[in-house]
DNA sequence: CGTCCAATTGACGAGACTCAAGCCAGGTGG
DNA sequence: CCACCTGGCTTGAGTCTCGTCAATTGGACG
């Protein structure tokens, strides 16, 4: 379950997969060499591997270069909620760089590669790429909105809107991601992870989820979640579906 | 119900009656000089006024200089979510701001004034105060940090824990800003804005907070919630309390 | 004195939880 | 190669939390 990232010198960043990607906005070449300089490095991780633990003081800051992981919060008697997943463009350990402690534990759900950067650069990137520290607001701000989403989610939608409504935002975001290039689209995930974002059992999440099934909106695969009718799941969740505009990338 | 607020020149920012208090950080002469500039004047909002309405694209970001209010979601068919509850020193309308369109809407409490900032300075501020860009950015992790709390509420906790939670949370909020100072720790809100953050009935919501009022923990009052026993509260909530490093403002 | 809003209360039903088994695939060790 | 184990999915039964409906109270206000 608990693994150590293995540390290496990765790909610089003028050679990045991601940002050539519609999704992300463009970069000029000067805020590429300063990221280049910013980034020290790379950490692989295993399926399942705690990435960052609450209470931790992150010593650095992440983002996400490829693979899928969740970030949750526990009760002390092991109740666990998930906020949020975390896919490749995303900021992690932002929390924990800015006030310390890190106030909620992220765990990869497939082999995960992190983007190392130095906290102490953190200053010189606000001194001096006022852009980037624009975006790295703007990130703070868009996790804000998803959160809000799930928020009003679990608080207020029926359990068969909530599973329909989590499934296809997971579906979008990966799907604007280009991660189903490969014809499947399986989201790899387990029930029990479904039920801790939902706030379901796991019972009730698994009956659940056996209705969307039998709609014909989704089949559960040996890994994962597999999509079938990503429009069925927007309107059963009554929802309107992503609407990203192009994104900041650090 | 819905209101324009009023406009007027207001306080200067030498003189924020919010500055001098031990929460927030110090700051520098030369900082409070851009803010000054950066201010255009303050607004002015009734009890139950719409402050900012969801759709809209904010022409200006506000801090909010006195007064309670919430921010909330909604359904097509009326299901009201709040996300959180805003109060003296924290930023109002960032998402608009940043993103265009508002995600959500707010609705004020009590009488709110809200500081006005002009949007085309932000520019400037990331570029000449990369303390003062740093302080959004931070305090945008705040709001997810509460947003986060919330969340491992509504998913996790049981009807009694959560009611304990929130009203834990906000008395706690409310005291670190000196606002029950006149003797009286009167949250200004309905059961039904209770129901509406907790995911909750507005029955069920007051038949949960009978059993915490029975308990001795709180009372309803005229006009909204009198807390008798923080402790209590925390204790039934399962949760260790705000703990708030100084903070900054803008 | 009526009206309105918020709080309250009781009755009843639906949705969600817990408990308890069983199933199936993949991995491991003998 | 097979027996065993484990993790994740499935299913049924019984219980309880929580939602809905409906009616009432009580204070504030005109």
């Amino acid at each position: 379950m608990i693994t150590e990232g293995k540390f290496s010198k990765g790909t610089p960043c003028k050679e990045c997969p991601l940002r050539p990607l519609p999704l992300f906005r463009s970069f000029e070449a000067e805020e590429i060499a300063f990221v280049s300089r910013f980034k020290i490095g790379e950490l692989v991780f295993d399926s399942n591997a705690m990435i960052l633990a609450e209470g931790e003081e992150s010593e650095h800051l992440f983002t996400v270069l490829s693979g899928w992981g969740f970030r949750y919060k526990m009760l002390d008697d092991g109740r666990r909620q998930i906020m949020n997943y975390v896919m490749p463009g995303d900021i992690v350990g932002l929390q924990g760089t800015l006030m310390g402690e890190m106030q909620h534990s992220i765990e990869s759900l497939s082999p995960v590669v992190l983007c190392v950067f130095q906290r102490s650069k953190l200053a010189e990137l606000y001194r001096c790429h006022p852009e980037l520290a624009y975006d790295l607001t703007w990130i703070a701000a868009r996790e804000e909105r998803m959160l809000d989403e799930n928020l009003l989610s679990i608080g207020r939608r029926s359990a068969l809107e909530r599973a329909a409504y989590l499934i296809a935002f997971l579906y979008q975001r990966a799907a604007s991601l280009e991660l189903f290039r490969s014809g499947w689209s399986v989201i790899p995930i387990t029930q029990q992870h479904v039920a801790d974002t939902l706030g379901l059992s796991l019972v009730h999440t698994n009956k659940t989820l056996k209705k969307l099934a039998a709609r014909g909106l989704l089949r559960w695969a040996e890994k994962g979640c597999d999509v079938h009718d990503i429009d069925g799941l927007l309107a059963v969740a009554g929802w309107d579906g992503l609407c990203e505009p192009k994104r900041p990338l650090i």
